[in-house]
DNA sequence: GTCTATAGTAGGATAGAC
DNA sequence: GTCTATCCTACTATAGAC
């Protein structure tokens, strides 16, 4: 194999790297010791040298995925709490979950399903994932969603930390359909009209007036901006 | 075991309903074919001369689940387009597919991960159950827009399929992160006021006018309305 | 210290023979 | 129905090469 040897740290890393889209096209049982050695290109003995148990390999993709996902959008941090950041936020969900902008398309399938196969398991990948990467942007957008109600840009009485998660869940599950090969759904748009109007849907139901739309989501606009600080 | 004999028929009968849960909670890989005869109290000579192999008989569950749950909503079939009628639609998918009125909750469950873990595989599962089961609500949903929009109710331009298609995938996912044993997801409301808030959510999404939504939208009515037909 | 090769245990899945 | 054979799996242990 092109490795030749690597210590330690190097060899988890690659063992790490290689063996995540078994782990996550196959599942972990059908995921076999044979396979995870092939895959590496080293021998079953060397694998169990840094990983004692299968599951251990397991666990540490869990790991890697969380660490390595270590989002740079805290230029949202900065933002004042507005109508405009708070659709810029909404935007950056769909776009960030669903069209997955500057990451392998590859890369992030694998991601999906192990999180996907996680919330048919115990759920533990995707209960720390989300307690690390999305709930703390949650008191932010419940300023911002504050800052549009106090500015007359929503009129309606709506719950803030649902309404988010409803957007988020629009956008996992438009991936959670899109995984097979096969059109399980059949959305007759293309991707990127389906995230549009998947935004606009989103911006409705958190009560946005029609006026505030036009008015501050313009797709062209926040894709150059959101693409700017990726 | 209490069963006694069964014709073959029944024994098939028995063997599907038996092992759904396993193959639900398990996946196909580790439910064991021991498992398998021991839930169905035979012996698994038995299942074998039943089921030729153990994919034959996760391929029945998943014909059984398909044709079994032949909604009695047609009902629905006999509305006038409406914007009540919309509006009775909206809040039927949330409930029948996040609520889960009258359905065993076990039984419930069964069927969501067998449906999830299908979308995970090749989603044949997952395609069939959709095109028989709810892609043909979509024109009849089509023309209720098309009715609410003439009647003003509602004042945006949407995708009506696609509009459909982001209200299950909310109600979708609801199930989806509900599904471990531990909390993935704070959602900091009672179920019942979730998916209140969902049913919201997605008539504003759908262009629905706040006018429209006080007229329209009863959960009570529409509540008790659903189980008569249920 | 990194790695391979090989041999072997214990147990489960599948399936045929009886 | 039981018994048995075959294959595959996770995992261990050792001996030695670079």
């Amino acid at each position: 194999m092109v490795d030749g040897r690597l210590n330690s740290e190097e060899r988890k890393a690659q063992i790490i790297s290689a063996v995540i889209p078994l782990f996550a096209n196959l599942g972990f049982k059908e995921t076999t010791t044979k396979l995870i050695a092939e895959k590496c290109g080293v021998s079953e003995a060397l694998v169990y040298k840094h990983f004692p148990r299968k599951e251990d390999i397991y666990t540490e993709i869990h790991k890697f995925c969380c660490d390595k996902s270590q989002d740079d959008k805290n230029e949202l941090t900065n933002m004042e709490p507005s109508t405009q950041s708070l659709v810029m936020i909404i935007f950056t969900i769909v776009y960030s979950i669903y069209m997955n902008i500057e990451k392998d398309p590859e890369e992030a399938k694998n991601f999906k399903r192990l999180m996907f196969r996680s919330l048919l398991e115990e759920g533990d990948f995707a209960a720390s994932f989300h307690k690390s990467h999305f709930e703390p942007w949650i008191p932010k957008i419940e300023k911002c969603i504050e800052a549009a109600v106090k500015s007359g840009d929503i009129n309606a009485t709506i719950s803030p930390r649902l309404s988010i998660y409803f957007t988020h869940h629009i956008a996992v599950c438009l991936n959670l359909y899109s995984l097979p090969n096969q059109t399980v759904v059949n959305y007759e748009k293309e991707k990127e009209e389906i995230a549009n109007e998947a935004i606009l849907f989103a911006l409705r139901g958190l009560g946005l007036s029609s006026q505030a739309i036009q008015q501050y989501y313009n797709p062209n606009t926040l894709l150059s901006f959101f693409k700017k600080y990726k």
